[in-house]
DNA sequence: CCACTTCTTCTACGTGTCGTAGAAGAAGTC
DNA sequence: GACTTCTTCTACGACACGTAGAAGAAGTGG
């Protein structure tokens, strides 16, 4: 996956917080501390678009989207740090060796749910 | 954390993959595909280095290894994706969502082990 | 339909990172 | 001490990213 510049970043961020689609005109007064020209927006979309990140609909003041949610894409990145590392075993024991008691706890009851209430416990 | 390049990834795959401290001349030979000057692999170490990945000992050739495993490093590169991501819980349950069975079992034996043997099974 | 405003696209430039390596000095070897 | 090898410093081209102007396209009020 693609990564992102800082500006970039920002915009996800903008774009991951909005309720529904938004315009650029709506992004640059969002990001009016950084006192950026309109098309200075358009660019970071254009490109976040290209690299996959975003889209917009064909309504006429443009508005524009995250492609996944902000969890759907720290979970895409998870999996392919995972996937891009050789033994998948050794990391995911190095990564549950490090999460903390209450993500633990959550992590047992996802499982649990995910194989199903007659699931045979390991 | 600091991104690698193209060729910074490549280096820290021998690097990994190498049993024990590497030196420079073994990387450029080990690299020998890409015809790369000796200079040029230093250079690569030295910004390796600057970010983080590698150390090196003061014997005489210098010899190079990876600051952490690759599974450390996969590892906290998936913990580093979860903080930066807003809601963790969120992002956990994407991610044990879409794990194989195969890896979902492991992380249910991971986690019990983890727990202790009389852990409370959720 | 026309003048005006707003939006979109194209193009461009400065800066930083990365792949690449030469030059020169430091250290080891015989 | 001469020769080889290693290390450090400096540099340059390519590309990504932050930044935005110019120009054309589309909507809007009269």
């Amino acid at each position: 996956m693609a990564s992102l510049g800082e500006l970039e970043r920002a915009v996800m961020d903008r774009l991951w917080s909005a309720d529904g689609a938004v315009s650029a005109t709506e992004l640059r007064d969002g990001l009016a501390d950084r006192g950026l020209a309109l098309t200075t927006v358009h660019t970071v979309l254009t490109r976040l678009e290209q690299k996959g990140f975003v889209v917009h609909d064909d309504a006429r003041p443009r508005r524009f989207r995250p492609r996944a949610t902000r969890e759907e894409h720290a979970a895409e990145l998870m999996h392919e740090v995972l996937g891009a590392a050789g033994d998948r075993q050794a990391v995911l024991a190095r990564f549950v060796g490090s999460v903390d008691a209450d993500e633990a706890r959550l992590l047992r009851e996802l499982l649990a749910a995910a194989a199903g209430p007659d699931a045979t416990p390991a």
